[in-house]
DNA sequence: TTATATTAGTTACATTTGTAACTAATTGCA
DNA sequence: TGCAATTAGTTACAAATGTAACTAATATAA
């Protein structure tokens, strides 16, 4: 009904780049697909968003962070983290704590009725999409899967940084040291 | 240094919940890694983001295609999809044609002298970048890889829509068909 | 010490993005 | 026909995000 079908290959045309099986293209969908799954756990019943969700699950397991140590442990940058933990201190679920030898940083916790309360009914939910995820896979895949994503991850960097200038998926904090 | 070792396990605690290793969270934090390392290839030098090379790409291979369709083939939304077309337009990288069946329609084609040189400068540096990515693999672990990825989709769409009322990743390109 | 550089965190501004509402054209059907 | 519903695409507004600039505190070193 339309012309629509893959070009005449005219003259010196570059041949048929497939987005539809193109490795990035095709991570971003899943991504998109997956955060946005289990955003809608938490979004509306808890008024966060996933930079909110990420901080609550790191301190839940790490109590007493700093924002920017949480910001490296995330892969989010400062600015970021910073705007998270003021929603989450807005809406009472963590309280920072001045650090008694820094006085410029300011340690962070869940609050037990707030924070902790959102983290337990959140990870359950995380918890079982991840699963009913990964049911779709075989054990055996399964593994493979956490292998191949932590060395494609790895190349990704090195690709990176091998490329531009300088480069840092926010893997660390702050954007010092250039130049 | 800092009291960040795991928690105590105080009580009826979630028991640690490792976002580090967390499927959802690797997926994001690999696919940002790869979209800005690929981007950097054509963001400053052509003046594009992620939806304008999209549109591109899906051009060189479709050419006359209406924005509503390259919605459909690239997941995004048709404002999305608007927009690029807009910037792209204004650019000088693609142009409308009227369809004569229907008037609210417009096929896009890429400019000879614009889109398809930007096409042609762009894809081979997306492959390559593809290819460098996938050389961290084997190639069984290549195929595997599709295929799973394949599967993850599938499965996070079928979540999804059994999860919430409804949902469409920008699979479907307008927001119909709800109630 | 005291000046300089670094770090923690915030604020300001520009861009991007999503949702809803809108216009214009087409389709469906009474 | 002709009127309601649908579709293509745009516009308007709000929320999210990134970059740079900033304040305050600490570390470095002359």
């Amino acid at each position: 009904m339309n012309d629509t079908e893959p070009p005449p290959h005219g003259a010196g045309e570059t041949e048929a780049f497939e987005l539809e099986n193109f490795l990035p293209y095709r991570l971003s969908l899943l991504t998109n697909t997956v955060s946005e799954g289990i955003a809608r756990g938490y979004r509306e019943r808890h008024d966060i968003g996933v930079p909110e969700w990420r901080v609550i699950a790191v301190l839940g397991r790490f109590p007493g962070l700093a924002a920017s140590e949480i910001a490296e442990r995330t892969a989010m940058d400062k600015v970021t983290v910073s705007r998270a933990v003021r929603r989450l201190r807005d809406n009472g679920l963590l309280e920072r704590r001045p650090d008694a030898a820094d006085r410029r940083r300011q340690r962070l916790h869940l609050t037990r009725d707030g924070g902790h309360e959102v983290l337990q009914h959140v990870v359950p939910l995380a918890r079982d999409y991840e699963k009913r995820l990964l049911d779709a896979l075989s054990g055996k895949e399964r593994n493979l899967l956490r292998s191949m994503l932590g060395k494609l991850q790895d190349r990704a960097l090195a690709i990176n940084q091998s490329n531009g200038t300088e480069f840092q998926n926010r893997g660390r904090a702050n954007k010092k040291g250039r130049e």
